[in-house]
DNA sequence: TAGACCCAGTTATACGAATAACTCGCTCAT
DNA sequence: ATGAGCGAGTTATTCGTATAACTGGGTCTA
C-alpha cells in the first residue's frame, strides 16, 4: 500500500528541487535572519516555491533538533472550564502567543490519573513548561514529575514551597473591601466568609485577615458578633445576612466573602423590604462576569484578576531566571459600581 | 558551549546502552504487541532500564516517522473562556484523551491574524484535526486553510456547507420549552426571544420556529402581541416582561429564549408583586450553571449540551468516514425544576 | 603572484524513534 | 548432508529540519 502514510505537505526537499537549490538553502534562507548570506535572485526563488507549493515547515522536525517545542503545557482541575476562572487560560494563551507559543491544555477534573498521564505526554512533548492552575486558591501537592521541567503553580500555592506561584493577594483584598466601606462611613461591618478554620484556604483565611487588618488600623474594635462563616453559596449568603440585619445592633454595610454570597444577601435585603445601599452597603469578592454587573444595584466587588495571573504564570515560565518557590500575589482591584454609599443617618 | 541544547531526558539509545541491547531492541520491546519475539530475559532488562534511566519517548521523533500528532487542535472565538460554554472544551478534552490524544487550543478571542496563524502552527503540528468553535450558535466563514485538515465546526455552521459542523436543536429546542408549558395546561404563552431578523441567529430563529410549531400543534392561534425580540440581556427580559404582564390579556406563561432574560422576567413578577410559578410559569433556554439553578425558584430551563458537543465534534475527526458537510444537531435536554405549573383558575 | 578573504552556495550529519531487511546459530525433516 | 525454518537479535534506513564544515571561484592586497 502506497497510502499508509497519511498526506503531509511539501518538505524542504521538494521546497528545494522546485527553487533549484539545495534544502540547506531553503533552510538558511528561511530562518537566518542575517539578512544577505544568499543572492536577492535565490531567494526569491526560494519565497517564490514555498508560497507555490504551500510549504509549511514540520514542526516536529524542528523540534527534533532544537529540543523545546513551541508549546507550553497548561493542567488544570476544572479551572479553565468552570464558569467564573475560564479568563485565566485566556490570559496564559496570550501571553504564551506573543512569544509565538501555543497552549496544550487538560483539564483533569481532579483525576490524579489522567493528570499524571497527561502531564507525562506533554513532558513526550517537549513542552517549554508547565501551568499547573486550579479552581481554588490553596496549598496543594503537585505531581513530582513537574520538577523535571520549568513550571509554575497558579492560583495556588506549592505545598512543598519548591514551585513558584501565583496567586491573588486575599489579605490585601480583604483590607481593600473592608477600607472601601470604612472610607464611606461605615463602622459596624458585618462579614459573610466562608468557612476558614476547617478549610484552612487562602482565600478566606487571607480576607479574614485583611477585614481585621482594616478595622484594626481603622482604629475600631471588631465584633465577632458581626462575622458569619459559611459555605460560600448564595443560600448562606441570605441566611446570614438575615441573622445580621435582624440582630439587636444590625452592621450598615456587609462584606460578603464573594458574589454569590452577597447575591444571597441581595435577596435578604430585598425580603426585609430593605434596600441597597441606602439602607446596607455591601460589598462582594470575585467580580463574577455572570453575576455582579447584573444585580441591582450593580455590585460593588474585587476582581479576581485571572487574566493578569495567567499571563504572569506564563511569563515566569518564558523568563530565563528560575524564581524557585516563590509565591507572587496579584492585587485585586477594587470595581466600583452601584452598592456603597454612606450609612443612613440615624434618626 | 556544551549546554547549548536544553537538557532533554534519555533517548532510546541510553536505554539500549544501559540493557545491553541495540535500540531497536528496545523500541521493538516497547512497542510490539506481539509479545514474545525477544527472551523474556533481555525483555525485563529493557524495562528495568526505561524505569531506571527515567526514559520517556520524544513524541516529537514519533511523529516524524508516523506522519500524524497524538494532538487536535481548538480553535475557538472566545468560547472556551466563556462563562456558559468552557464546557465546550472539556468534552472536546474528553474524547480526545479516550483515544490517548490531547488538545492544543486557542481563543482568537475574534482576532483574525492570531486565528490564521495559530491554525497555521496547529497544521505544522500536524494535528490529527482542528475543531472551530464559536460562541454562538451562527452561520459563519470558516478559514480556508481548514479544508486542507480534517475539521469540524462546533456549535455553529458553516455557511459554505463544506465542513461538518454540530449545533444545538434549536428548533426543537424551542418546541420543547413550549410544549412543556402547553403539557402544563397553559394556552397564552409569551415568548421573549433574542431578535431574529436581523441577526439571523440559529439561535433565535430555531427557538422561534419551534415555539409556533409547538402552538400549532396544539391548536391553537399564535398571538404576536405575545412575541417580544431584544438583545438577549437582563433588561430586556424584564422590560417585556413587565409589558407582557401589564397589559390588557396577560400570558399565564413565558418562554424566554435564554436564562439572562428570564432572570430579568423573574424581577419584573418580583416587581409586580406576582409568584413564580403560581402567578406565572417561566422556561428558560441555556440552563447557565451560574444563574438557573440559583434562581428562587429554581427556573426550569433547556439545557445547551455543550460537553455532548464538544464530545461529538472530537468524535467526528477520529471517524474514519469523512462526513462532508452534514449538519449534526443535538438534543437539548429539559431540565426541570420549579418555575412551572398548570396555570392559575380563573376566579 | 601567492596568500587572504569573501561570496554563494553545497555536503554531510545529527536529532530520536520505527521498522524492513538482514544475520547467525540451531533444529529438524528428507 | 542439505537446506528449510525458526528464534533472537542487529543493521541500516527513514522521517524533515538545522547547521557546522566545506568548496570553488573571484577579488583584493602586499
Amino acid at each position: 500500500m502506497a497510502g499508509s502514510r497519511p498526506k503531509s505537505g511539501p518538505t524542504m526537499h521538494d521546497v528545494a528541487a522546485a527553487a533549484g537549490v539545495s534544502q540547506a538553502t531553503v533552510s538558511l534562507v528561511l530562518n537566518s535572519a542575517s539578512g544577505s548570506r544568499f543572492s536577492e535572485d535565490t531567494r526569491k526563488r526560494v519565497r517564490d516555491a514555498v508560497i507555490r507549493l504551500g510549504y509549511r515547515t514540520n514542526a516536529h522536525a524542528k523540534v527534533l533538533r532544537e529540543g523545546v517545542a513551541g508549546m507550553i503545557g497548561f493542567i488544570g482541575d476544572s479551572v479553565a472550564t468552570s464558569p467564573f476562572a475560564g479568563a485565566i487560560i485566556e490570559g496564559a494563551q496570550q501571553r504564551a502567543w506573543e512569544d509565538g507559543l501555543l497552549l496544550l491544555t487538560v483539564n483533569t477534573g481532579g483525576d490524579k490519573e489522567l493528570e499524571a498521564a497527561s502531564l507525562d505526554a506533554m513532558l513526550s512533548y517537549k513542552v517549554a513548561g508547565v501551568v499547573y492552575a486550579a479552581m481554588y486558591h490553596r496549598r496543594l501537592e503537585v505531581p513530582a514529575a513537574l520538577e523535571g521541567v520549568r513550571s509554575v503553580v497558579l492560583n495556588s500555592q506549592d505545598r512543598a514551597g519548591r514551585l513558584p506561584s501565583v496567586a491573588p493577594d486575599e489579605v490585601k483584598g480583604g483590607y481593600t473591601a473592608t477600607r472601601r466601606l470604612l472610607d464611606a462611613g461605615h463602622s459596624r461591618i458585618g462579614f459573610i466568609n466562608i468557612e476558614t478554620l476547617e478549610s484552612g484556604l487562602p482565600a478566606a483565611v487571607g480576607r479574614h485577615e485583611g477585614y481585621l487588618a482594616a478595622l484594626q488600623e481603622a482604629g475600631l474594635e471588631s465584633d465577632p458578633d458581626l462575622v458569619r462563616f459559611g459555605g460560600g453559596g448564595e443560600e448562606d449568603g441570605y441566611r446570614y445576612a438575615m441573622e445580621l440585619l435582624t440582630s439587636a445592633t444590625p452592621p450598615t454595610a456587609i462584606f460578603c466573602g464573594n458574589d454569590r454570597g452577597a447575591w444571597g444577601a441581595y435577596q435578604a435585603v430585598s425580603d426585609l423590604r430593605l434596600s441597597i445601599p441606602g439602607d446596607v452597603s455591601i460589598v462582594g469578592f470575585d467580580n463574577q462576569a455572570i453575576l455582579a454587573p447584573h444585580l441591582r444595584p450593580g455590585l460593588t466587588t474585587l476582581d479576581l484578576p485571572f487574566v493578569a495571573m495567567g499571563r504572569r504564570a506564563v511569563e515566569l515560565i518564558l523568563q530565563e531566571a528560575e524564581p524557585e518557590g516563590r509565591v507572587e500575589l496579584m492585587d485585586c482591584p477594587l470595581v466600583e459600581r452601584k452598592s456603597v454609599t454612606h450609612p443612613k443617618e440615624m434618626p
